[in-house]
DNA sequence: GTATAATGCAAAGCGTACTTGACAAATATT
DNA sequence: AATATTTGTCAAGTACGCTTTGCATTATAC
């Protein structure tokens, strides 16, 4: 799944630390999702769009997802 | 978590099932979303809402989050 | 009233989201 | 160059999303 976490993280020039304790996650989760290597729950997914003051369609890419 | 899938999908007079086929899962896990037992997936999330035309803030509802 | 469809629920099992701790590599700061 | 900050990754463990099977209850239809 891609995500604009990253450049949206960038974009304000904050750590991934900063955002897991904004978002009340760990850094290693922000990680593991900024690289791909799963997939955001939907209560995540929400708490990181919104801080951004973005909708999950937003931040999300479902472009992947068959149907 | 609170949705509005089954009203939804009451207004378009389907069955779990019918849903649950037409978003690729099965009718235990519509079951288990709805009565709240359980948090979809964002992938789940994304079909559910997009099959009834609708984003996944429209279709769940997350003022029961902390922040 | 009997059959049929629709729903709620439970148990066992699988895969994955997430945490914690820790270490190495990369980037920035001085 | 040296130090500090940031990031990638790995391993072990917990929790949860989801599947499958199966049974019981409620509603719809014949």
């Amino acid at each position: 799944m891609k995500t604009k976490i990253r450049e949206l993280r960038k974009a304000r020039k904050l750590s991934q630390e900063e955002l897991a304790g904004a978002v009340g996650t760990t850094r290693q989760t922000i990680t593991s999702i900024e690289v791909g290597k799963y997939t955001a729950s939907l209560p995540l997914a929400y708490k990181i769009s919104h801080y951004f003051g973005l909708t999950i369609e937003e931040v999300f890419d479902f472009s992947d997802l068959e149907d």
